[in-house]
DNA sequence: CCCAATAACTGAACGGTGTTCAATAGTTCT
DNA sequence: AGAACTATTGAACACCGTTCAGTTATTGGG
């Protein structure tokens, strides 16, 4: 598949090194071949970032697997995300960091993809919150999971001077425990 | 200055629309004039994110202005902000969300034109967390911020489903006032 | 005033990119 | 075997970053 090739491109030459050419030229056929499979280029990025929001998913999962408590949960999680983050930094940066040449809007299951995500955090939050709140849930979630994803971003594109994923996982704690305290302490 | 006219057209068409010879010909140069004065389309690239890190700074330390309470400024300053990524969203996206070819590590002037934005926040969460937790102070602004941070990345690229400047805000004061409160729940 | 030295600037060239599409090669079916 | 259909090509176009020998402008000295 070509989006095999994409991804062994993409994790020893950068999103930089993508190329329609470098594609066709790896999996032995041409430019014109790789146009007939493929919209675009931004059509092949955005059907790698796909299956990069998949396997996300799938180690967000995993990772909450062994909790109970709600806290733990999401703890277990945010840890899962930054993991992944730090350990696929290519395929990361180029589903969150890269811009589009395309100026269509995303496409939908795209949105699902991402949506599911916080989603995860939602029902921890609910349980964390008690039922009253869910709508305040819904939107702690996307709050939190921004807050997640940030710190990834600047980590990864080393705008922090962070050094080494410990301190990166160290640094989302603050941020989780913080806010999950916060969070709970309104309720009261 | 060139400079000047590369943030036009980066206004007008985007990151993707930024090219050496579309800058050399606004000013009325060739290409080859413009690398005598930038090393590089990276180099040049840097200098503008440089000037939006100064201004973005500047419109930090105005939006914190007016404030007494700790809890205040720093609100103040995120609604800052997120006013300016919002309002010149390709400036803050070249900054944040573009990856240079440059392998080189960033300059370190940008480093501390980061830091210091870091530091605003430092300064109010001493206020708040009293002398003893300086430490700690360092640590949550820098996660209170790449939160903010991350917020405005998903807004930005549209990852998330927000509509307007608005819900941006309410989504970044979820994010803070729940770490606020966690952050002093903790001291107490 | 003219010439030499210096600074400023050019634009063609190289290798790379995304994208298109008429032409070709290969396959299948009657 | 021949027609219909599919798969694949590769040359062409317009752009890109980058380099650098060569040209033009400016300056200073005699």
């Amino acid at each position: 598949m070509a989006l095999q090739a994409a991804e062994r491109l993409l994790e020893s030459h950068g999103a930089g090194g993508l190329s329609t050419r470098k594609v066709a030229t790896e999996i032995g056929y041409t430019v014109g071949t790789l146009y007939l499979v493929f919209e675009n280029l931004d059509d092949l990025i955005l059907q790698i970032n796909g299956r990069t929001l998949d396997r996300l998913y799938e180690n967000l999962k995993q990772s909450s697997k062994g909790c109970t408590e709600p806290q733990a949960c999401i703890e277990a999680m945010t840890h899962g995300y930054v993991e992944y983050a730090m350990a696929h930094r290519k395929r990361w940066q180029l589903v969150f960091e890269h811009v589009l040449t395309d100026k269509r809007p995303l496409p939908s299951d795209y949105q699902v993809k991402i949506q599911r995500m916080f989603d995860l955090v939602e029902i921890q939050l609910n349980a964390l919150m008690g039922v009253r709140a869910s709508r305040q849930a819904a939107n702690a979630a996307r709050a939190l999971w921004c807050g997640v994803h940030g710190v990834c971003s600047l980590a990864i594109s080393e705008k922090l001077e962070l050094t080494g994923v410990k301190s990166v996982q160290s640094l989302t704690d603050t941020l989780v425990d913080n806010f999950l305290r916060g969070l709970v302490t309104k309720r009261k």
